[in-house]
RNA sequence: GCCGGUGUGGCGAAAUGGCAGACGCACAGGACUUAAAAUCCUGGGCCCGUAAUAAGGCGUGUGGGUUCAAGUCCCACCACCGGCACCA
């Protein structure tokens, strides 16, 4: 900033009023049966009324990683816009939720821990403190009493405990949801039989219940990075590069323990219509699961029992597949090659197996494969066709094989074409198409067997009756495919949640897992000296072999959980956050995720601000969670994916727990690149406040632009609302007085806070009644930030207020009514100022204390106010404006239409033409048609 | 390639199909001041004009269309941002 002097004390009154909510706990949210003391505001807002009496709001920002860094300026932006809205439904006369955590498992303490020896748990509660500092420099409204921290074992002990409840249920596809794994049904052979060894049928039992589990271990292909030092999750792993340090990766077969989320990839998919997302969220949602329907058809291979399974979204180009294709990796693909290509097969194989997914799709571009040597005969019209492998197909998708239809995809076709396969017509394109490579929907031609034909039919019609004959002849039947795969949910590190699980050896030497009692949570992780992985690949936690062994000789599980499981589940436990008994009360839950509260009769009829149904659902759950799109597909498919599984076993009461969610924009750096370390362009808040306060910094986050949109930072932008609240203040204060307070404070700083109280209110304020000019700026002005608040708009809810306070400089009277009003309008929004000068207004009164600002009334409009008498209507000629008229407001059509015609501007432009029409829109416009 | 989003002054942005550019930044001029800062007032899309006005013309990424009227609706395209990407 150009130096200059301050607008206005912000730097004593914003923790005057910061200290003053937190000792009074001014926005304390008060679950159900709780007593509200009656000092509280709330209390005396509420005179009559227990909290579960009254409609709730439960809104949510993403909870923050604490990193060492501290805040930056894109933290605070979905911050604001939450607690704006907090702030205005307290006003509203809803009891808020609006809590705060942390996010603290992660790798950067781990890795400083590797670096330095400094206990992850050290550096945590630093970081912690910068940002808890930081926030709370803000003046958000956060309820502290909830505050929750994943790596707190109070907290983390209940994620262990949601995690046996996974690990103890299975997904009845019957029912379609989860259940508890005891009442698992054995097939007729696990059944108990005369003359089978008891043991034995224990362990086989315990084999198939443990491979029903939606928590399950498996040895599968994972990606491993060396200088993590840990496994990734798919999602983690982004062009053949780890997300976090961009590390090279690996693919290695290892035990991992898995949650099973494709059960539930229908439901995940399907609930997407019952919540209300952004359509781009919900895309990337849908993109992720990755729903397709088709059919798998088997293949007979030729003089061989052996069949190849494939699966096809286009059973209906049957006819049209020349050849087929396995991935190297399929099982079949030894039985497959014949002696004079098993050389060409293996030099393929392996060199597939060196590649990396990276590798792999760089060299995309150009497909390879070989020739097995083997054939397949094509169900539909018993034709030999070669089977071949390729690395275009993927052994975790489908069957891991294809039919090949080069004449209608696009892939198969350019395989085809490259090594001289067949390529024949089945589907006829609309006339004026070439029909080679041709995918999408037409006329089936050339498709005739001899027990099945589908030539002449549309592609719907065709996929109907071909899906139909292969299910009658067994040969098929219709499937639905998902992209989304199991999530891994192990990771090889100390700072994350142990698993609670002991391994055991039994009788045939065998190992098995069991669950911990919930009596033995939380399990913390061990002391450790050193918190890198053991040399031969065992995670840290193998290192403590004190607690890794027990004394009955059963080993723990050494694997911990990724940092996704804490940030699943946050959400309820700030309903109940200090609960020892439970990680929520069943009350609590029922009241903030439930929907009953919405029908108080204390809620207003509003337009948006109760969120329309979606698709005839309710809204239930978090009514507004905030954050940005890094999570749209991670943080927030998993904890969907939890809660459902909450929900089945009854622990929750909503199907869904976020209802409406909104992703803010990223704030670029003032050269509108994204803000980094490396180009230099990072502006910290820190700096912001101590230049312009935090009021200032607020009201910038949100002047900028749509929440939604990204947006360059600008500080000269800082600079304009910081001016407007200076003329805020100005409007409020005494000059004389306010220059005797500058005095003071240069003379003796050290009194501070309490030189305040020497500032007086300004001499025109008056306790006068409002002119009607007046009425109308302020109550347009209620209009104007009440509906933009309901509709997240708060750039132009800022404007509003700016133009009214433009308009008030100007008044010689200022009537303490309109600015008590006005100021109930600015406090969500710059909340420190705003209660100073409320408490002045106030203190011209000899009420005791006066009410607290975060919980007054909001005020609401007369639209009789806001009427104009005398309009100023435009005039157009075609379309053109040519002059505006001033008219009364209940002038008729006939007054209007004459007196536009009237007009000395609009004569000239009328002169030589004909009138053909004159469209007249009362209150609105005249246009002239003139030809 | 596919999906989603966004294109409006020098800049951030506003605008139920009805006066494009509210509000703010930057800028220019003025008042106050010995001077500056701060504050207050005034101006402002571009072009053409004019001593200064006035009047006029052109303007919301590009090209078409619908309409009395289009930033807004429809069609085609271009650019940028985000996501997915050999998913059969």
């Amino acid at each position: 900033m150009a130096s200059g002097r301050r607008q206005y004390p912000f730097h004593l009154i914003e923790p005057k009023w910061q200290s003053q909510w937190e000792q009074q706990e001014t926005f304390r949210a008060w679950n159900p049966g709780e007593v509200v003391p009656v000092s509280h505001p709330f209390a005396e807002r509420h005179p009559k009324a227990v909290p579960e009496q009254l409609p709730k709001f439960y809104i949510l920002d993403m909870f923050p990683y604490p990193s060492g860094a501290g805040l930056h300026v894109g933290h605070p932006e979905g911050y604001t816009a939450t607690d704006i809205l907090s702030r205005y439904r307290r006003a509203l006369g809803y009891n808020v939720l609006h809590p705060i955590g942390w996010d603290a498992f992660g790798l950067p303490a781990e890795q400083y821990a590797i670096k330095t020896g400094q206990h992850p748990r050290k550096t945590t509660e630093q970081n912690i403190a910068t940002f808890k500092r930081q926030i709370k420099s803000l003046g958000f409204s956060y309820d502290w009493s909830r505050e929750v921290d994943t790596t707190d074992p109070k907290y983390f002990r209940w994620t262990q405990w949601i995690f046996l409840q996974i690990y103890n249920s299975w997904f009845n596809p019957q029912t379609n949801k989860a259940e508890p794994i005891a009442a698992l049904p054995y097939p007729p052979e696990l059944e108990g039989r005369a003359g089978v060894p008891d043991a034995g049928l224990e362990q086989q039992r315990r084999a198939y219940r443990d491979s029903k589990r939606l928590a399950y271990v498996a040895e599968a292909p994972v990606w491993w990075c060396e200088q993590l030092g840990t496994v990734l999750a798919n999602e983690e792993v982004v062009d053949g590069m780890s997300e976090v340090g961009g590390f090279p990766v690996v693919r290695k077969p290892m035990r991992q323990w898995m949650l099973r989320i494709t059960a539930y990839a229908e439901r995940l998919l399907q609930d997407l219509e019952t919540i209300q997302w952004s359509n781009s969220l919900k895309e990337m949602q849908r993109n992720w699961i990755g729903r397709s329907e088709g059919a798998e058809v088997d293949f007979r291979v030729a003089d061989s029992t052996a069949v190849i399974r494939v699966f096809t979204t286009r059973p209906d180009t049957l006819f049209g597949a020349t050849y087929m294709v396995l991935a190297p990796e399929h099982k079949l693909v030894d039985a497959l090659t014949t002696p004079a290509q098993r050389h060409a097969i293996e030099a393929y194989k392996s060199e597939v197996a060196k590649k990396s997914d990276l590798e792999r799709t760089e060299l995309a571009k150009e497909k390879t494969g070989v020739f097995t040597g083997g054939y397949a005969i094509n169900p539909v019209n018993g034709e030999r066709i070669p089977v071949w492998i390729a690395d275009y197909v993927l052994i975790s998708y489908g069957t891991g094989a294809i039919m090949a239809v080069p004449g209608h995809d696009t892939r198969d076709f350019e395989f085809a074409t490259k090594f001289n396969l067949p390529i024949v017509q089945v589907v006829e394109p609309p006339a004026g198409m070439d029909w080679h490579g041709y995918v999408d929907d037409g006329v089936s031609v050339n498709s005739t067997g001899a027990d099945i034909s589908i030539s002449g039919l549309s592609t719907p019609d065709a996929k109907r009756k071909i899906s139909g004959w292969l299910e009658a002849k067994q040969l098929g039947k219709r499937t639905v495919n998902y992209k989304l795969r199991d999530w891994l949910f192990s990771r090889q590190r100390y700072w994350g949640e142990p698993f609670p699980i002991l391994w055991k050896t039994g009788p045939d030497a065998q190992a098995y897992h069991e669950a911990l009692p919930e009596s033995a949570l939380p399990l913390l992780p061990p002391r450790l000296d050193d918190y890198k992985p053991t040399p031969d690949g065992q995670p840290p936690l193998a290192r403590a072999k004190d607690w890794v062994a027990l004394p009955d000789g059963s080993r723990r599980e050494t694997n911990t959980m990724p940092q996704w499981a804490g940030s699943c589940w946050y959400y309820l436990r700030y309903l109940d956050a200090r609960n020892d008994g439970a990680f929520c009360s069943p009350e609590a839950e029922r009241y903030w995720m439930g929907s009953r509260g919405r029908q108080s009769a204390l809620t207003r009829p509003k337009e948006e601000s109760a969120p329309t149904d979606v698709g005839g659902y309710k809204p239930q759950g978090v009514d507004l969670y905030v954050g940005g799109t890094e999570h749209a597909v991670l943080h927030l498919l998993y904890a969907r994916f939890w809660h459902k599984v909450m929900f089945d076993l009854g622990h929750v009461s909503t199907a869904e727990p976020f209802f409406r969610l909104v992703n803010q924009g990223l704030i670029q750096g003032e050269d509108g690149q994204k803000m980094s370390k490396s180009r230099g362009n990072v502006i910290n808040p820190d700096d912001i406040l101590v230049e312009y306060g935090a009021d200032a910094f607020r009201l910038y986050e949100m002047f900028m632009g749509p929440l939604e949109m990204a947006k360059p930072w600008n500080t000269k932008g800082v600079e304009g609302v910081y001016r407007f609240l200076g003329r805020v203040w100005r409007l409020f204060v005494d000059e004389q007085s306010e220059t005797e307070f500058e005095q003071n404070m240069t003379t003796d700083p050290q009194r501070g806070v309490e030189l305040l109280e020497g500032i007086r209110l300004a001499a025109g304020i008056k306790d006068i009644q409002p002119t009607a000019a007046q009425l109308k700026a302020l109550h347009g002005c209620i209009k104007k930030v009440t509906e933009d608040l309901d509709g997240l708009r708060f750039n132009t809810a800022i404007s509003a207020l700016m133009v009214f306070i433009n308009e008030a400089m100007t008044w010689e009277a200022k009537p303490i009514s309109a600015l008590r009003d006005f100021l109930i309008l600015l406090q969500p929004f710059a909340p420190h100022v705003s209660e100073e000068l409320w408490s002045k207004l106030h203190a011209t009164r000899d009420t005791q204390h006066p009410p607290a600002l975060a919980y007054v009334a909001w005020p609401s409009y007369d639209p009789a106010l806001l009427v104009e008498d005398i309009l100023e209507i435009p005039v157009q000629v075609n379309g053109k404006l040519r002059d505006v008229i001033k008219v009364p407001a209940n002038a008729p059509q006939s007054e209007l239409e004459a007196a536009a015609l009237a007009s000395e501007k609009v004569k000239p432009f009328l002169e030589g033409k004909t009138i053909r029409k004159v469209i007249v829109l009362p209150k609105r416009l005249v246009n002239i048609v003139a030809a």
